[in-house]
DNA sequence: ACCTGAACACCGTTCAAGT
DNA sequence: ACCTGAACACCGTTCAAGT
């Protein structure tokens, strides 16, 4: 059965096993997030999909929870930021933060990651550092850019986490037109009246909608900067 | 061994065990999750909380996405809404906002709900409710109204999650604090001239921070009404 | 140092069987 | 109509044992 020549022959039949490391099992976690959505991202799917035990990946990650920020953080290395010296503070800002959205809603699940886990990976701070920056443009005191970067990103990871929950289960969209349909107008005149106007629904009208919080969010922090808090809002 | 008086006595030696109903499942569930935070809603620990085994929940609940809707609910239930024939609109919106917040503080894991499931129970409508009319008050316009409410609901409870979220594990603070500390501040210089505003951290400027953002919001909603959309934000 | 197997203590949901 | 037991198909995490 030897070869006689003593060609050298490699005695890896087949190519060697990958070894583990934080990188691979990261890229196979959001690889899972994106084709499972949110309940894809579990230690043993991980661990099978790597063709190992789920204990192998303690030896790289703490735990679930850890794991979660980093792929968080792999998928937000999608982002790209629109260079700064490009166009307008503004139209940068909702680029950015238009990009950000995109993100999230191309990778189900991850809207959740956003809305759940500490954003404190590389491209989560490098989009936080982009935000800041294009407010400070903008005139922004401290505390209104400080705060105001968080709002805008909360706001932004929301609308794509209602998104994807509804394309999840076209089950619920139905159940809460329904119930809104069906509200006693007496009981609850205003949300009577306005259930049209709160449920847009189309495609555009979501872009529309996300664009005017944006706006809206941006006027209200650049307006309510460091004055002393009043109770007059329309001052 | 028959008694001979036949004196009517109970074959109930004990008080019935108490019918299950959909009432009681939730009080139950709503129970474990103010005691045990997000992860003592299961449907196996509120089966044994009411002594008996997971299936019989399914007769009064389809699963548990619906009952996380009426426990938050339920939660909902201790709001108190301020009669709105006193005081401004302005002041009756913010304390509304303010027990509402209140009572996602007071119950550890209501918060996650709040931003986890479809908020259409008759307690989360009153709210809605009690809150677009206050915006019509202020005279906002039916987008604004429509669309604001959506934004000053997610805010407020993301604010409580945030919060929660940080007392249930001391260590991530820590996490968060120290990466913020230790960040080059030649890659993130914005966010290292900002991260002492970023985190005010005490209970008064939680506060104060929140009552920041209401009127941010506010201000925003109520100016962008349904002007054309426009890209100067400024104007 | 890394990986494995096996175990522990959990999950949600279904379903045939009982009353 | 309601409740039960048992099962199915999952979880995260730990730990002694191997190499």
């Amino acid at each position: 059965m030897n070869n006689p020549t003593r060609t050298p022959v490699s005695r890896r039949s087949r190519p060697a096993k990958d070894p583990l490391s934080q990188e691979v099992i990261v890229k196979t976690a959001f690889d899972l997030l994106e084709r499972e959505g949110s309940s894809g991202l579990s230690m043993r799917k991980i661990a099978k999909a790597l063709d190992t035990g789920p204990s192998s990946l303690y030896v790289y990650v703490k735990n679930l929870e850890e794991l979660s920020t980093y792929v968080l953080d792999y998928g937000l290395g999608k982002l790209v930021l629109p260079p700064a010296a490009d166009g307008s503070w503004q139209s940068n800002l909702f680029d950015a933060l238009n990009a950000y959205l995109t993100v999230l809603y191309e990778s189900p699940g991850l809207a959740e990651l956003a809305l759940t886990t500490i954003p404190i990976g590389p491209h989560s701070l490098a989009l936080m550092e982009y935000i800041l920056a294009r407010l400070d443009e903008g005139g922004a005191s401290s505390i209104s850019a400080a705060w105001g970067v968080d709002l805008l990103l909360l706001y932004t990871a929301s609308v794509a986490f209602e998104q994807t929950s509804r394309d999840r289960m076209g089950t619920t969209l139905q159940t809460i037109t329904e119930t809104f349909r069906s509200l006693d107008p007496l009981r609850y005149p205003m949300i009577a009246a306005l259930k049209d106007v709160m449920f847009s629904g189309d495609e555009t009208g979501d872009l529309q909608r996300f664009r005017w919080g944006l706006e809206a969010i941006l006027r209200g922090v650049l307006q309510t900067g460091d004055k002393a808090p009043g109770r007059d809002v329309n001052a």
